[in-house]
DNA sequence: ATTTTTATGGTACAACTGTATCATAAAAAT
DNA sequence: ATTTTTATGATACAGTTGTACCATAAAAAT
């Protein structure tokens, strides 16, 4: 039976499994033979292309970071790049909050990594430092473009506007998440946000 | 032994542990006998005042968010009512940034509760209601204060402010604690959000 | 043709988990 | 004085978990 086979695919298919259960039992209660099951392999074959659980779990982490980017870098880079940088903006901000199985998926299981990463001091250091800092440098620069066509205030600063943008929109996700807000209700409150930041001062 | 126990007492004591051992090594980590190690109790005992672990972790909950109202009801009703709205604000707004180990310890295990709602049902529903919205109704109050005395506009709306100022603070929280943002720095993000939002629009 | 590597299955093991059970000292109630 | 309740200890049990180990078919390398 052993051909050659796709190393990297089948790692894909396993971590694949391993978010979908995340969504629906929750990232804590995820085990390796859940996992395994999950993907229809046995569990021998998830310790073989994953060692261990640290493994996995930092694997998947990785993927699902990777996978975030890719997509919104496809989507700057496809038909969105006609759109004005506000819109663009605004299209982030609509699709930050959780309202479909996707994002909703990307939200529950970032932030279940991000509280693990609180106590666990080595999961801590290594994968969440990448992600998050360039997403704000890419709003920063959008921010920035923004000053430039003149439909943001020269005295706006373009790096507050982005941590800021990124909080709240976090935020709401969350409140989202735990049925506090629904995402109708997030959804305006971003494009209110964003109608406030780009208001012009009357003069 | 057992004389009369104060009942109320010995549970905050076994509460306490957990939320201690939770700030340590995670809320998803704690078990049982580790909680009776931390209290110093026996095993049974856990068993005994709280039945179940999910009786144990619904307890911890609810007093997570008794004793948080209870500390911001105290402020609000001590030296703080003198201070102007906009001040009373900013204060929670400052307070809200996990910074110091009381507050790092309610936003750790909050989230973490927040996390497993997420897919637990039972869990979702019931404890998660009362707190957030009780929060934005004070706050909501507070931005109407501030339109009372003049020092925001009338056009604001309160409920966008309070809802806004809420996720902010929380996903700047979360920010801090996985150490993305320093707490500085995110305090001066609350508070330059806070100078925007009260920025009087110039005629 | 033999050896080595790759990819896989099966399974055993020690540790840990939540929970249930049995026991019992002290106090309260009778 | 006896019974019942309260507060506690010890421990047993069945299930799960991550990991380790053994086996082995197919392919590659020798």
């Amino acid at each position: 039976m052993p051909k050659f086979v796709d190393h990297e695919e089948r790692c894909n298919e396993i971590i694949h499994a391993l978010i979908k259960l995340a969504t629906r039992i929750g990232l804590h209660e995820v085990t390796m033979r859940a996992v395994a099951a999950e993907a229809n392999v046995s569990l021998r074959l998830v310790q073989y292309y994953f060692t261990d659980k640290a493994g996995l779990m930092h694997a998947a982490l990785l993927k699902l970071e990777a996978d975030s980017h890719q997509r919104w870098a496809d989507r700057l880079s496809g038909e969105i790049t006609s759109e004005s940088p506000r819109r663009i903006l605004e299209i982030f901000a609509n699709e930050a909050i959780p309202n479909e199985p996707d994002s909703r998926t990307f939200h529950l299981v970032w932030l279940s990594y991000a509280v693990i990463a609180m106590t666990d001091s080595v999961m801590a250091s290594h994968p969440f430092a990448d992600g998050p800092k360039r997403l704000e440098r890419q709003l920063c620069n959008l921010f920035m473009e923004c000053q430039r066509d003149g439909s943001l205030q020269a005295q706006a600063n373009p790096s507050f506007e982005a941590t800021r943008l990124i909080a709240l929109v976090h935020g709401l996700g969350t409140s989202v998440m735990i049925g506090h807000v629904d995402a109708a209700a997030a959804i305006a409150v971003t494009q209110r946000h964003l109608d406030d930041v780009f208001k012009q001062t009357k003069m």
